[in-house]
DNA sequence: CAATAATTTTAATCGCGATTAAAATAATCG
DNA sequence: CGATTATTTTAATCGCGATTAAAATTATTG
């Protein structure tokens, strides 16, 4: 028994697994991919897959509970460096953007709460809404602060999740446009945030 | 026959049906909506269907071939009224936003192109790509002018397109919460285009 | 009203994909 | 190597959803 490392043969496998899941699921959706298609991917069988998951939504589950994970970190490691709101800000677009494109993901964009069990979608929408008000907090903390102009904080983050959410829809892979996301998004969406000459200082 | 009024009764049940059908294409996607699910928002039985389109993915063709024409007359009737660069690029996220929260939709997110036939799905990535690249035209035109700030316009856009096509997956019919994304979105998303005093006036 | 067209339903087919159990194969360990 | 465990495949079940054809119902029109 591998006890002692996480990363069993079994667990390295399971990730293989989320990944593959997880990008069918963002080209195709739940209902779209077959496990087969899944299992293609891994060069296995589709029954394969029960020997790691319980089922398919489990699948779906995982790929949820890794994003909230990918998620929270961005957004500490983005907080952890310390500066101003407005800056820990960027550096969460930049996270978040990140693995939207693949690096350690894809991740499967929340696009499937439905397919969810009762039990596991309130916990991930549980995340989820969690998540949100730590963002929506931080945007208020640099409004508090005057990094960030006023703004509706619960809409404006819809919006900024939006944008990163919907990167999968139309990246599928090529480097040069991902290097393309990475070097304008944290602008693009960090641009609108800058308080204007007039409201900044209020000492 | 009725060849008078295009709004024949036919064409209206089409239109219900469609409607009907976005709505659930956007809460679970092409898959994992049946036919079913469409017939019983309307009080019909699934095989009813048939007597208004040949089969299931004629039903998401025809939903995007109407966002196409709804995202298009938005654009035109931004365009229409002319005003800088940035004045259309604000109507025209007002007008996108209205179509997305429901008013004459709501309308299939574009999320669903692998389900298409090689045919359908050819002509509405066409329109897709038609209609991105007029929108990005719009931008340069007022980066051009200096209405916009200068930025990628290709990122620009998709990030753009990214926080309208997201709406439906979090705005779930609250017409309050509707309001609110008509009268902050515009702003969010413009906000970052304005220029910022120093590269305003180059002339 | 009678006849015809329009619309919807009922009933039947059909294949696909999730799931499971049993069997086979590969890996590990003493 | 032999035994035990880990992993994957084969083969079978099972229900669901798309699709179709025929029948029934409703509307329209002369």
């Amino acid at each position: 028994m591998a006890r002692t490392a996480e990363e069993s043969r079994f667990s390295l496998q399971r990730d293989r697994m989320l990944r593959a899941a997880a990008q069918c699921f963002n080209q195709k959706g739940f209902s779209g991919t077959s496990l087969k298609d899944v299992a293609g991917q891994l060069g296995l069988t589709d029954a394969a897959l029960y020997y790691y998951v319980r089922n398919k939504e489990e699948l779906v589950y995982l790929c949820y509970l890794k994003a909230a994970e990918l998620g929270g970190a961005a957004l500490e490691a983005a907080a952890a460096e310390g500066g101003s709101a407005f800056d820990r800000v960027r550096r969460y677009l930049r996270l978040h953007a990140e693995f939207m494109l693949g690096e350690p993901g894809p991740v499967a964009i929340m696009s499937e709460i439905p397919s969810l069990k009762a039990e596991h979608r309130e916990e991930i929408l549980r995340l989820s809404r969690e998540h949100s008000a730590r963002f929506e907090a931080l945007l208020r903390e640099g409004i508090d602060e005057g990094s960030i102009a006023p703004c509706d904080v619960r809409m404006t983050g819809n919006a900024i999740m939006g944008a990163l959410n919907w990167i999968p829809k139309w990246h599928h892979g090529d480097p040069g446009v991902a290097e393309q996301v990475l070097a304008s998004f944290p602008d693009i969406l960090s641009r609108g945030l800058a308080p204007t000459g007039a409201t900044k200082p209020p000492p």
